[in-house]
DNA sequence: GTCTATAATTTGATAGAC
DNA sequence: GTCTATCAAATTATAGAC
């Protein structure tokens, strides 16, 4: 069943939110499910090749979750943006991959950190036509910056209300953007 | 002499900044300077213990740079805290400490997390204390998650412009709560 | 798809000589 | 302080039977 190679992969997921790349092993993986180390390896040849799956999946959930609604301002977007990320928390158990690999980038397999460095220049500019108005791509830098952060600060502090405290302005500040526009 | 146990310290520093605490052994350490690793465990009896040292004196060494100037301003704090930040990608070539560990804490020791945590509440506090004014804790946590996070979009990119853009409007931004103060 | 068996390497760590 | 020698465990991965 292609079933396994889902839990698999949902397992894997979870383990390297909460510790990273190096958060889990085949064996791991394997003993959770019931399994042997060596069918994992079945469904996924190397582990390099199962984290490229995952981070695939994760990132194609993440353009779902973000999709633009119809009439949505500013700060609707930015709030799409943060219920994203708050969602890695609340319901992955912990960080963005991808804010977790760009920070530990130094040992990761290059098609990985390709991977990663992708998705910031996509989510960057997204989020930059959306938002509009003068410097909107450095607000959008602006924005992720604040988002990766708070989910750190959250994991540093064990507490989402860590993330929710740390990105409380983010909506009200865009607002500001809008109302300063719309004063110009 | 002491000297070798902080040559090993600083690389140790350096390979985490830039993989996290599996980004490094005892061996690849012992290799580079030109001893054994067995002699690494003489200076420090276990990785733990050599990275609690490590992060005990990172701490100590950015409460320094962080100092408060006599006369200062809340944006002159705010740009002191983001040189701070900024140095780690320049200087020490990756992450904050804190925060990579924050990230990948799933699979720490915990003593280190503990270090973590009260690194970024004294931070929170400090910060919040002297950049003053309303909701100063909560800026405090935003500005502190925007520097976080800048890092890590730094890294994803392999570009320190990214950091530097994702922080632009941090002195202005923190410019406008005074003059919001000052109007009120 | 899963298993047994096993290889090759790496890792954190220790004992004891020099 | 550094070395040799060594350990036990873990990790990624492969071969081949069922």
């Amino acid at each position: 069943m292609r079933r396994t190679a889902e839990r698999l992969m949902d397992l894997a997921e979870r383990r390297m939110r909460e510790a990273g790349y190096h958060g889990f092993s085949f064996r791991d993986l394997a003993a959770e499910i019931g399994i042997k180390s060596a069918s994992v390896h079945h469904h996924f040849p190397t582990k390099a090749e199962m984290v490229i799956a995952i981070m695939h999946r994760h990132n194609e959930r993440f353009a779902e979750l973000v999709t633009p609604k119809v009439g949505e301002t500013p700060a609707d977007v930015v709030q799409a943006y943060r219920n994203a990320f708050r969602r890695s928390l609340t319901e992955k158990g912990g960080m963005c991959l991808n804010g977790l690999f760009g920070a530990e980038s130094g040992g990761l397999p290059p098609e990985l950190l390709t991977q990663v460095e992708q998705f910031f220049v996509s989510a960057a500019a997204d989020l930059a036509k959306r938002i509009g108005g003068p410097d909107a791509e450095t607000r959008a830098f602006a924005i992720l910056a604040l988002l990766e952060g708070a989910l750190i600060l959250a994991r540093a502090h064990g507490d989402v209300a860590a993330f929710d405290k740390a990105t409380a302005d983010l909506a009200a500040a865009e607002d500001d953007e809008r109302t300063r526009k719309v004063a110009a």
